[in-house]
DNA sequence: GAGTTTGAAACT
DNA sequence: CAGTTTCAAACTC
């Protein structure tokens, strides 16, 4: 639609622009700030999101266009392949659009928001750079945000195109453009969604940046996400080729969006001077665009119904091509919950991380609700991301990867289960080290209440961090899975109400759901209230109540090996067991029921843990019966108890895995601290249980290559950061943990060496801050 | 399914 | 911090 009337404008703008030129509003405006044009580049960056306004943005448009091309052009070379011829064109467009905005904003100084659109677009190029790039610069990103006029989708944009056409629009009725752009999304969906999509996005942007700042959260944690994405971009590319091919009316913005990618734009860029324009558009491209087609896409796709999300964040191609670029963006935020979103029409939970969550509301607000905040009021259930969401997440990243999209799911909402603990605090610097847990999971409610849990990939390149090995986020995700059943089980509660740890349910995080048969249950999202203040409670006696139980890390497989060999799979019991009768050979002893070996920390006596005995000594020898249970007991090893426990799970996860999906808990940011450490833990359960479940007998027996590797690995290196991310946490852990005694206690083996293993194997360790850990590791 | 055992969680 | 009680899962029959 816009197309025609943008050419004419296009056609127009030289001659507009030498008239505003030449007008003396012009010329008085360019003596106001002469400056402006550098200004609005370091603006990008120096501003905050409402300081865009300055008179700077009116011109900077080409400059900054250009600038921002240099930029970029480093960068942007791999997602360049997909090719569109469109590109040059839109780009043409584009920048005639700009210089008409441009020319607009002159006359009429007066309207920020193209203002800030524009701005944004310089600045979301700048940004979108960082996205592109690898954390480290996504924390650049909430600078840039800052500067934006603040949406992330203005980001998303591609720097000249989607600020023109949100300047456009918004030149018009600003605020009507976009109603009148949705009206036109439901009744021209196929070309024009796109270009709705932008728009609302500009809207968003603008109002978000008007409401709050967690853009800056939100930016950093979704340029983590976008770091995963960046693989899936190739798909993404092609999807957008695809739609140019497809739909021969390209919405305008998905021409833009697209343009970034394609190589005919590189040599219009070069040609340009700017061949860095091009790429930077590439990697802006992918980590803007992606956020800003993850809003659109998100808007889109909840009208979309087929979209289908990998596991690792990539959306299924099904939906049009479009659609799909944008929604892969999405997907890097929403992952798996986007997986399904046809299922997350509403985004109202506030998922940990305030981006994801923010970006969900936006898309979702554009389709259907719009919640104001990222902490969404909406949110109510809890349904940010908690530790123990962790372990929702894992099951149902396992799920979806493993199952198609309607499985895949189930593992994060199907029936609507709920994990309550949602810590995650986008504010929170823990959030970062953190990340898997509370990143991991974006929990979206839906309409109907069902909450989808996201992955964001923050969580795999947290843990990556962390983890040398967990490159890719399904080892994390099999970790999840192995360690605590909790997600899938069920309660039997009758006396505590379901809100206290007896409830596993509650010690996971998660809320009953139908198939417990618990009686007073209080732990329903009904509830809510209750549970959190109960969580908080229990939370001050112990910081590590809801951590996960059972750590496990490939690190400490690598790192420990040789204490390894004491446990052989490497995990271990945080706390550590207390078992006098059972051996340590039965599911009474939680270190055997996790799958894991006793360590130093466990009081048992008498123990004969299959999985690796408290003494030292007995490790030594253990290892040989542990190499032997590792081998092929896994599966004969435990023989009995493991196979017995496998089956059950197995059986109870393979059914309840579908109904396993609980609504999460969301615990309040007070809980932050906690919360951390309690995430990995339900996570880890959780993902255990489920993954057990599935995987159980892989586990023991399948696991083959050991648990380690597969199972242990995953959940260890998510809980060792978690508590490390805990950070802080570790050591306050200690202290407040009632349970300190069981945890603090290094033992020669663990403590001895490295402070670092230690804190890992050790957990609750003082440990030098987390974060320091997780940097030096990488 | 009922009863027993077990050990964690909670309480004192 | 240690001891006791409570609780619900795990287990047995």
């Amino acid at each position: 639609m816009d197309t025609p009337d943008r050419d004419k404008n296009h056609n127009n703008t030289p001659s507009s622009l030498s008239k505003f030129e030449d007008s003396p509003v012009f010329r008085y405006i360019s003596s106001l700030s002469p400056i402006e044009p550098v200004k609005s580049i370091h603006t990008g960056h120096v501003f905050n999101s409402l300081t865009l306004a300055s008179p700077s943005t009116l011109f900077p448009s080409p400059q900054i266009g250009s600038y921002k091309e240099s930029r970029f052009s480093v960068r942007r070379p791999q997602f360049l392949e997909g090719s569109s011829s469109d590109l040059p064109q839109s780009e043409s467009e584009n920048k005639t659009a700009e210089g008409d905005l441009d020319v607009v904003k002159q006359s009429d100084p007066l309207e920020k928001q193209l203002e800030c659109i524009t701005n944004e677009g310089s600045v979301r190029e700048a940004t979108s750079e960082p996205h592109n790039e690898e954390l480290d610069l996504a924390i650049e990103l909430p600078k840039t945000l800052k500067y934006d006029c603040g949406s992330p989708d203005s980001k998303l944009l591609p720097s000249d195109e989607a600020p023109e056409d949100a300047g456009v629009e918004v030149a018009g009725p600003q605020g009507s453009s976009a109603d009148y752009h949705k009206d036109k999304m439901k009744e021209r969906q196929t070309s024009f969604e796109s270009e709705i999509n932008l728009r609302k996005v500009c809207h968003v942007k603008q109002n978000e940046e008007v409401e709050g700042y967690d853009w800056m959260k939100m930016v950093s944690d979704a340029a983590d996400l976008l770091n995963f994405n960046s693989p899936i971009t190739g798909e993404h590319s092609e999807g957008q080729n695809q739609k140019t091919a497809d739909s021969g009316t390209l919405s305008y913005i998905s021409t833009l969006l697209q343009l970034p990618q394609d190589p005919t734009n590189e040599f219009e860029n070069v040609e340009d001077g700017c061949p860095g324009g091009f790429c930077k558009q590439s990697e802006m491209g992918e980590p803007v665009a992606d956020q800003m087609q993850a809003i659109l896409s998100s808007s889109i796709l909840d009208n979309d119904p087929s979209l289908k999300v990998d596991d690792k964040g990539e959306t299924c191609s099904q939906f049009s091509s479009e659609q799909r670029s944008i929604r892969r963006r999405c997907l890097v935020f929403e992952i798996a919950g986007s997986h399904k979103r046809k299922q997350l029409q509403e985004c109202s939970s506030p998922t940990s991380q305030g981006s994801e969550f923010k970006v969900c509301n936006t898309e979702k607000n554009s389709v259907s609700t719009k919640t104001g905040n990222s902490h969404s009021p909406t949110v109510p259930r809890g349904i940010g991301l908690h530790l123990n969401s962790l372990a929702n997440s894992s099951k149902c990243g396992k799920l979806v990867e493993n199952e198609t999209p309607t499985s895949g799911k189930q593992s994060i909402s199907l029936s609507g289960s709920l994990m309550w603990s949602s810590f995650r605090t986008a504010e929170n610097p823990l959030n970062k080290s953190l990340p898997p847990s509370s990143i991991n999971m974006n929990v979206v409610p839906h309409s109907s209440e069902t909450m989808v849990i996201e992955e964001s990939p923050q969580m795999s390149t947290a843990f990556v961090s962390n983890e040398a090995d967990c490159t890719s986020p399904r080892k994390k995700r099999h970790k999840l899975e192995h360690e605590e059943s909790a997600s899938c089980k069920r309660c039997n509660c009758k006396r505590s109400k379901c809100l206290k740890l007896y409830c596993e349910c509650f010690a996971a995080g998660l809320y009953c759901i139908e198939p417990c048969s618990c009686r007073d249950c209080f732990n329903r999202p009904i509830h809510e209230n209750i549970v959190l203040d109960t969580r908080k409670q229990i939370e001050s006696r112990n910081p590590l109540a809801f951590a996960p139980k059972v750590i496990r890390s490939a690190d400490l497989d690598a790192d420990f090996e040789g204490e390894s060999n004491k446990t052989p799979a490497s995990a271990r019991h945080k706390r550590g067991c207390n078992c006098k009768k059972s051996s340590c050979l039965k599911k009474y002893c939680e270190c055997f029921q996790g799958g894991v070996g006793c360590s130093l920390s466990c009081r048992c006596e008498g123990c004969k843990n299959t999985f690796g005995r408290k003494d030292g000594a007995d490790v030594a020898e253990s290892e040989e019966e542990f190499d032997s249970c590792e081998n092929n007991a896994t599966e004969i090893n435990s023989s009995d108890n493991a196979i017995k426990m496998n089956d059950q799970e197995c059986s109870d996860l393979s059914k309840p895995s579908s109904e396993i999906d609980r609504p999460l808990i969301q615990q309040p940011f007070a809980y932050i601290g906690k919360p951390q450490g309690s995430l990995p833990c339900a996570v880890a359960s959780s993902s255990q249980l489920c993954i057990t479940g599935k995987l159980g007998i892989s586990k023991f027996s399948s696991g083959q290559t050991r648990f380690k590797t597969s199972l242990q690995a995953i959940p260890e290196g998510e809980t060792p950061e978690v508590l490390k991310s805990d950070c802080s946490s570790p050591g306050q852990v200690k202290a407040t943990s009632p349970n300190s005694k069981r945890i603090s206690p290094p033992h020669h083996e663990f403590g001895s060496s490295t402070s670092w293993r230690g804190g890992r194997k050790l957990i609750l360790r003082s440990i030098p801050p987390f974060p320091s850990l997780s940097s030096a590791e990488k």
